[in-house]
DNA sequence: CAGCTAATGCAACATTGTTGCGTTTTGCAA
DNA sequence: TTGCAAAACGCAACAATGTTGCATTAGCTG
């Protein structure tokens, strides 16, 4: 990755996750960017943009995975990898919570990289109706 | 599921996860049964006993799915989804470690129905090699 | 031990993700 | 502005994982 570049369709990919108030999973970036480039090239530009820090990549309870935004994470800070993720069980949408960051405390013999902190449940918007 | 049965197949992929001191995907499990019955019927097993609280479906970090057996979860008992799951990067295996139950404060119109925390890094065993 | 139906096997299909390779495009620099 | 190296792409093929339909088999219960 010595000279990353800037093609249209990594930019629409890069524009979709930035619209997105929750978190997509590639079938529904294929779908909004559709006609733009290929099913194989989104998941290579995925790669490229979570590598790059410029998005997250998230797995779903369901095992399914996502990409979402970076709100507080930017080239000059490490990416932060301890925060809380709400997976909606009613509209299956997944909010980034990095407000709430995560401290757990283990035995010493492990040893810690990253935190994977996901809670199910309904979101606000859910409850309501 | 009104009345469930207990097969051979069921037996054998239930003691292999009671045996295993970590979680095992599916491809595993079939191995392991290897000529007992057809992959889709380790499928169907595998189903049964999440819904039948004979077993947990944990899903690891890489979006892979792991079933691992039961310690504290009885019939009598609800099934105890609030646990924590050490996932190791060096031997990939996953332990449930139950006794660390997890707490979260999240905004009231946030309804939480399970936890999921995956922590990511280097398992004690592997830490010294 | 007879019958109901849960469970199975098999074949086919669906989804998600990967790889190889020839071609196109981008960014940089002459 | 043009030429060029390599990044990015499209396409085809493959692989892994999971699902569905349906005819057959086998557990449990009375």
């Amino acid at each position: 990755m010595s000279n990353p570049r800037n093609t249209k369709a990594k930019q629409a990919v890069l524009n979709e996750i930035n619209q997105s108030s929750f978190a997509l999973s590639q079938p529904e970036i294929f779908d909004r960017v559709q006609g733009m480039c290929d099913r194989v090239t989104v998941y290579r530009i995925l790669d490229r943009l979570v590598t790059e820090n410029k998005i997250h990549k998230i797995v779903n309870v369901d095992g399914t995975i996502n990409y979402a935004r970076c709100i507080r994470c930017n080239d000059a800070h490490e990416h932060s990898h301890d925060h809380l993720h709400f997976s909606c069980i009613t509209c299956k949408k997944i909010e980034c919570l990095e407000e709430h960051l995560i401290h757990v405390k283990l035995p010493d013999a492990y040893q810690i990289k990253e935190l994977f902190l996901t809670i199910s449940g309904i979101c606000p918007s859910c409850s309501l109706s």
